[in-house]
DNA sequence: TATATTCATAAGTAAAACCTTATGATTTTC
DNA sequence: GAAAATCATAAGGTTTTACTTATGAATATA
């Protein structure tokens, strides 16, 4: 009769299997009485043998139809699970979220990440932090969805967003004697002193090389370091200046660890931005999270405003 | 698009996703190409996200893949599971087996089923042991599926089948003054003693009293009692007579704790009857067990007249 | 015994499912 | 850069599915 088994019959079999009766399991679905029993009688011809015996009025499982009695009921809400699920996956509360970010965001994109997690506990989370080579590298194998990095490669096919400031300062130990100048240091007098940068292929390091060459100058630099912790600290200690993003130093100029120097030119207007590959569509968890940032960020600036 | 996701969708999804490609997958189901692309496409219609992304040639799946995957893997593998366990069913290997039979063959039934439970360890058995008037409550009530029992009703709408015979003998204790005639004993002379019988409704005692009828007589019995194994041993304490099926004594006749009376017309020729209800479909594993005590009989006529 | 209930069956039909061939777009590989 | 491989898409056709209405047969109910 019929080659193989259909959800179809296994529903409508569950409902008169259920109901004991097919009347009641057609008003159920709200189907013709026929249509049940040909469904059944479908399911039967695969089976190749009877589901259900009638004694008189009443109808009665066979032992066949016991054996499928717990197939249907199994299935069936195995597939009602695994539709609640993906109902999480496309709201975006569920999900595997892979993000990966500059060295220098990596604070802010923690605490973002863990505002985030509050809100959608079910995530499971990939996070790098890696510096700009690095990153270019995630994005060109495919393993991470979302990047946020300084300004993108332009020879990648990339989506990209600017969406936050990331002004580079210069920054010098408490007492140093161009701090507190009435008027903003000149390139000149700056590159009387040394300076501690990051590895060359990071990209703070390139936008100040790139400033520099627009101003005709090039830089040499007398310390070099790939992290900026160690910078902050290097400062702190004296051994020369520093120019880092000033998401990386907020709480040491609280505190007064650190101070900026004011230097014609200064702060480099840069920007953060949220980089994907061109034509890869994200996962709806990773789309809100991109979303949520944006809006963060907006709150954020809103908030200086006020 | 669609409406329901369909099980030829998620078979075909599972190999896709084992084979991690359409091509291989299409050639493992003997299928081209497209018709693989146009299952995952409708599966995707269905569920409302891609499940597969493409990196270059390389196919992955996406967290709804993932989740598809598994239910795809365990739902298959469940109606596999069940397809097996119908076969057996099928074949009679498995199954419920529901027995009622009369207190006088409870014996030798439960030999026969001991040894049919030897062949099918998989059977779940119901066996009841009830008189003439609970086997046909029994039968009226569908609550079992074969019966064996002495002469059916013929009110009942019954597929019966004789297939052993049935002998009532008279026993009496050893030394009883009918015992060890030379000629068979009349019934008048039977008819000085005391009897002690079955009650009215059982399948033996009606038995005798046709038989008396027959022969123009009727029984003042001096006792009944509702247990063979009762009237045994009363016969061999001497308080009377007893009219029994041979079946229930070869033990003591064996052991010489009762004997045999040789009465003209006796021993009374019944037979044991195989009974179901018409219409009724039995089991595989019913049908089985009906053809194994036909066999069985078979044989043990068999072996008697070598 | 008439009536109601329950399931089975038949005929008819609109929709869908499922697959094929042909071809296109991308991406690897040589 | 040409060839090969992989997946997508389109068009077309046959089969199957999933119903419906109408009606029949068997059984319970009043």
């Amino acid at each position: 009769m019929n080659i193989n088994i259909t959800l179809r019959q296994l529903k409508v079999f569950r409902e008169v299997a259920r109901q004991q009766s097919f009347t009641r399991a057609s008003k159920a679905l709200f189907l013709t009485q026929p249509a049940v029993s040909m469904q059944i009688k479908q399911l039967e011809g695969v089976i190749g043998m009877p589901l259900f015996e009638k004694q008189g009025k009443q109808i009665n499982l066979t032992d066949a139809g016991e054996e499928i009695k717990v197939l249907s009921e199994t299935i069936l809400q195995q597939i009602e699970e695994t539709t609640q699920n993906l109902e999480l996956l496309a709201s975006g509360q569920q999900g595997k979220l892979r993000l990966a970010v500059a060295t220098t965001v990596a604070s802010v994109a923690t605490r973002l990440m863990a505002r985030f997690n509050e809100r959608h506990p079910a995530l499971s989370l990939h996070f790098i932090v890696t510096n700009r080579e690095g990153l270019i590298d995630l994005l060109e194998t495919n393993q991470t969805d979302i990047v946020i990095m300084g300004k993108p490669p332009e020879d990648l096919q990339l989506e990209t967003q600017e969406f936050m400031p990331n002004p580079l300062v210069v920054i010098a130990p408490p007492g140093h004697t161009l701090c507190n100048r009435q008027k903003a240091v000149s390139l000149n007098s700056l590159f009387q002193h040394n300076f501690i940068l990051r590895e060359p292929s990071s990209g703070t390091r390139r936008a100040i090389e790139r400033f520099l060459a627009a101003e005709g100058r090039s830089l040499e630099s007398s310390m070099e370091m790939n992290s900026n912790d160690a910078i902050k600290q290097s400062v702190a200690e004296g051994l020369g200046l520093g120019i880092v993003s000033i998401h990386t130093v907020t709480s040491e100029l609280e505190q007064g660890s650190l101070k900026l120097i004011d230097v014609t030119g200064f702060p480099l207007r840069r920007s953060w931005y949220l980089v994907q590959r061109k034509g890869r569509r994200l996962s709806p968890l990773s789309e809100r999270f991109k979303a949520y940032i944006i809006e963060e960020v907006q709150n954020f600036h809103n908030s200086l405003q006020v």
